[in-house]
DNA sequence: CGAGGATACTTTACGTCATAAGGAGATGTC
DNA sequence: GACATCTCCTTATGACGTAAAGTATCCTCG
């Protein structure tokens, strides 16, 4: 299955994405907050880091801070913001942008191989709200670091917007086709290898003329090396170096890729 | 929000998948199957297409076939699985894959459009199951068609499973990020520019040292011509582009991309 | 110092969801 | 005509997001 997010009104986290960081706290009445937005955050990454995404309700990040489901309300004006926030903030572990870089293919696979990880790191991302550009900090600070990666290329405007947009969604999909491998065989209980292998098995069971109907598929299946795990790793890097002689192509500037 | 899908025991969906188009029905009692999994199927990409991810309930299906969801029950095991059926049915629009062709760049081009296009006539896909693989028959079917536009570029195996992995992908993402924009806009009952716009006024309140934390997005921004949806568009086919030069270094084939 | 109001958090409640359980009526085989 | 089988319904369960209203805490102002 997949979830929803943001559906909601998306200006409203726009303000807690770009957020003051603390307010003074002046001539304000009532308790103390003992809780704080950044914490809830934290709680949700927590609850679905360690239980997947199904399990992420307002309940449950409320117990998770010895709390009920609407204590959160106060800070947070509901789950959708509450998902927009946890993107953006799993994003803020990537790394700042170099400030200068000569070889851009190096630092493009950089910037991939980090987002890569990143996304594995926190597998529940990429079922959330795939595309809806949320603008938070994090997420345009990862665009601004691929685009000084890319930089030393010198690409048209047009054709870098491309290049950005290809380089992003490529890294998205890859992570997820990944993660969606890992988290069926962890779920199952059974190793990745395994998992495939009885899928295959099924398949080709229920469909016998497999080979028949789709021989290029068939004869790339039967190309493949090792573990499915080891497949999604090719794939992602193979993919890349594609993409990126794509880039050297319409490079004008100084790079390795370009002449 | 965002949608789970699949997280169920993806094997149940394979029978269904590749199920036999009617079983004969011989020596059967009980009353006759009023409903079909075609015919579920069709309600639930019908409810989805008019309504939207979020009003797809096995109640709304079963109303819109004039019966209770859990009539439902009787042709599919659950809403996991419906939803798998969905999205091949969805894919199944797609054209069948030519016997062969010279130009693999053009016919790659076809290839792209026509998902990019299928995946925005039902966005409501774009919110499924991300990545995990259902291999339905009209899934594979459009990946043999991939293969089959690719063969004349005559890529090694792992050249061509990256190339496979980074074109889907990428027309996946880029469709996601098109459709979301348009379902924003349309949730919102403003035109598209408007609600970029406001979005960006908004962002430019919040956040006024942006074009001193971003100065590439912000040269990259103000280098953007039209409206979001030609944005979009241009996006799409600029991305690849750029994805095609990559295929074309890789080429060894005859083809209009290599040398 | 005491009243009033704002604030944090709780309890309760509502409507919706997927779907388990069990039953009613129709339809076929013997 | 008895019985098994199959479709479809009603009902029920437990979870969900969150609205509404209550309680307790704390600051500020008189």
């Amino acid at each position: 299955m997949t979830v929803y997010a943001g559906q909601g009104d998306a200006h409203r986290s726009l303000a807690l994405l770009w957020g003051r960081p603390a307010e003074p706290r002046t001539g304000r009445s009532g308790p103390k907050p003992g809780l704080s937005v950044d914490a809830i955050v934290s709680a949700g990454i927590a609850v679905a880091d360690a239980e997947g995404m199904p399990a992420l309700s307002m309940r449950a990040v409320g117990e998770q801070l010895g709390r009920t489901a609407m204590a959160l309300y106060t800070y947070v004006p509901g789950k959708a913001e509450l998902l927009d926030l946890m993107h953006d903030r799993v994003l803020a572990e990537l790394p700042a942008a170099p400030a200068a870089f000569d070889d851009w293919r190096a630092a493009v696979t950089a910037w991939a191989e980090e987002l890569y990880a990143c996304y594995l790191r926190h597998p529940w991302v990429l079922q959330v709200s795939q595309a809806r550009p949320v603008l938070g900090p994090a997420e345009l600070a990862a665009m601004e670091h691929l685009l000084t990666a890319l930089q030393p290329a010198a690409l048209a405007p047009g054709r870098l917007r491309g290049a950005v947009a290809a380089l992003w969604q490529f890294v998205r999909g890859t992570a997820a086709t990944t993660a969606d491998a890992r988290g069926a065989a962890a779920a199952t209980g059974v190793t990745d290898e395994d998992w495939w292998t009885t899928r295959s098995a099924r398949l080709a069971e229920l469909a016998p003329d497999f080979p028949r109907r789709f021989p290029l598929l068939t004869a790339l299946q039967s190309a493949a090396g090792g573990s499915p795990e080891d497949n999604s790793a090719d794939a992602f890097r193979t993919g890349l170096a594609v993409l990126l002689d794509g880039v050297a192509a319409g490079a004008q500037g100084l790079g390795t890729g370009g002449p």
